[in-house]
DNA sequence: AAATATTATGAGTATATGCTCAGCTTTGCT
DNA sequence: AGCAAAGCTGAGCATATACTCATAATATTT
């Protein structure tokens, strides 16, 4: 085996498919609920509801199931904002910004603990070429969008502001939809005129 | 005792103080290294060159230990705005940001893998009263800061302002400068842009 | 100098946790 | 039905790690 991020076996069966699942969900509510100091893989299998040794046949390590958990994350995200893409059309910019906000939040504000452990591992880990690729996808999203808009925005440097635009909307949802109680109203506007302000900025 | 996540005990002779920094001082280098995942006490004494006795006489556990670690930044980074918000004086906005976004910058870019784990132990950590204290005092300047430039700026919620902003300076410099190798100059641009944008703009 | 207070030590303990393996169960195929 | 492949189990091992405590060393006070 070259790489011991690797998955070990992929699930060919059904109840294996929904075994792989179930693990994959149960690291993520432990991190959620209790931080990277409460993960461990025992206490994953055991919410699970699989033995630990189901858990190793699928994640050759600890590492290997917060890198699935890290793919399966990127995964849902890229899904939600390209939808948001698709059903936001030839809005205005500031409707279009609002819209692929509220997709990017999504995956976020109901478990912003999670999120924060996936973004202190991601700079641990190791970047392989799936998450290399996502970061394409939505870069070429990215592009896309305001190239639609290119006389609304100002002078920009496309390939600055593909990277910097998600993290910005993500340190707003942080910020804000993780609080008691959360503010999803603020953080929704709060991010937007982040975003709007920046594509709108003159030097 | 009341809480275990207080000191435990004060030093009081300057080679307890030295043991005592020279621990924090270790923990924050075991973590921007390795991250929490290598974040253990026994390393952290061994590092400190310090016995795993002395840490535990001064942090009660580990958990103390990650709040010492938080406040000593949150301190330090207070302390660093607060200089540069001196030194900038009355010049133009444009200016101030960059001097003050320079500042916040200091203590991220090198360890930025330091800053990601304080965020994650953050949200999982009970928030003290100190705590609590330096976003009062950081809020206060941001609030000060805007009130001299109050005819630059668009029309804007300075709550929410209060800390939308320093997140989103986190945000621009932990996208930049964690690259390989670090995008300093990128950092700053972006976070000023971020910044002047969310100032400037209009709803 | 003696007494007291503070600081440092580190072997050792209790526990937690990553992970293995030998055997069992279920599924799919002929 | 019979067989092979896939999937599942969980006791238990090896190790890592949080933390204690009895003792020693150093500093301060009287």
């Amino acid at each position: 085996m070259q790489n011991t991020l690797t998955p070990r076996k992929a699930p060919r069966q059904m109840r294996a498919q929904a075994t792989h699942d179930a693990i994959l969900e149960a690291a993520a509510h432990i991190i959620g609920v209790g931080g990277l100091a409460a993960f461990n893989t025992n206490a994953v299998a055991a919410r699970a509801g699989a033995s630990i040794g189901s858990l190793y046949q699928y994640f050759g390590n600890k590492d290997a199931l917060m890198v699935a958990l890290i793919h399966r994350q990127q995964k849902r995200q890229l899904e939600s904002v390209a939808q948001a893409v698709m059903r936001v059309g030839e809005a205005d910019l500031p409707t279009t910004i609002r819209v692929i906000v509220r997709a990017a939040m999504q995956h976020h504000y109901d478990n912003s603990l999670l999120a924060s452990a996936i973004d202190h591992e991601e700079a641990r880990l190791p970047m392989d070429a799936e998450l290399t690729g996502y970061l394409v996808q939505s870069g070429d999203m990215v592009r896309a969008l305001l190239a639609r808009h290119v006389g609304e925005i100002g002078d920009i440097n496309i390939d600055h502001a593909v990277r910097t635009l998600p993290a910005l909307v993500r340190a707003a949802t942080d910020t804000w939809a993780n609080r008691n109680p959360p503010m999803l109203g603020v953080a929704e506007d709060e991010a937007v005129r982040t975003v709007l302000g920046y594509l709108r900025a003159v030097p």
